[in-house]
DNA sequence: TTGACAGGCAAGTGTTCACTTGCCTATAGT
DNA sequence: ACTATAGGCAAGTGAACACTTGCCTGTCAA
């Protein structure tokens, strides 16, 4: 189990959220021509897959097998919990 | 800078925010036996000074001297850039 | 002033992490 | 069947990080 923050951790992984929050779904290819088109990022197939793994392991991203291509989701649940350890606001349930 | 992502990758930072936000405005010495005494971190105080450094460097704990001590307060404002990154529902500001 | 207290600075060490390289598996199209 | 496509597995490398050790600075009380 990978901790949340440690995902989080790494630009390209958080660039990855990025990409999946505008359109979710997409697969390891068309997240790799995303970030090398869009953003400038230069790693290599395998460095993504291994960023997307991370994300899987930590729960941030949950993937489905469609054929020959994996389809990846983004799972905002982590992130409710890190909004849920430090409130902004102090309120207290009823 | 530090990133605020990098500065939450650590468990013992986290438990320093969470003793801050339970307790805000304590200093050094204060954090060093709360973590020791209700959260079993054995590291020194020396490591706990790193780390509060590393939290001031990304925002998220604001310090002021007082004497020869320093209180420290734990800033919730990078967690609300997190928070603006990836909203938990969809809404659009009127 | 002297000693104790609160904290800071800097070098060294072991571990973890991101990335690459090379090879392998499985699905789809012709 | 054969080839290209989409992805996975595993070892190796260089850098970043957490922690320690040792010494130094500034502040309060006697």
């Amino acid at each position: 189990m990978v901790d949340v923050f440690r995902a989080l951790d790494d630009e390209t992984r958080r660039l990855i959220l990025d990409g999946l929050a505008e359109r979710d779904g997409q697969t390891l290819f068309e997240i790799c021509t995303m970030l090398t088109t869009r953003h400038g990022v230069g790693s290599s197939r395998q460095a993504i897959s291994q960023h997307l793994a991370v994300l899987e392991d930590a729960g941030l991203v949950a993937s489905e097998r469609r054929g020959r291509t994996k389809v990846h989701h983004f799972n905002r649940e982590p992130l409710a919990a890190i909004a849920r350890r430090w409130p902004l606001t102090e309120e207290k349930p009823p």
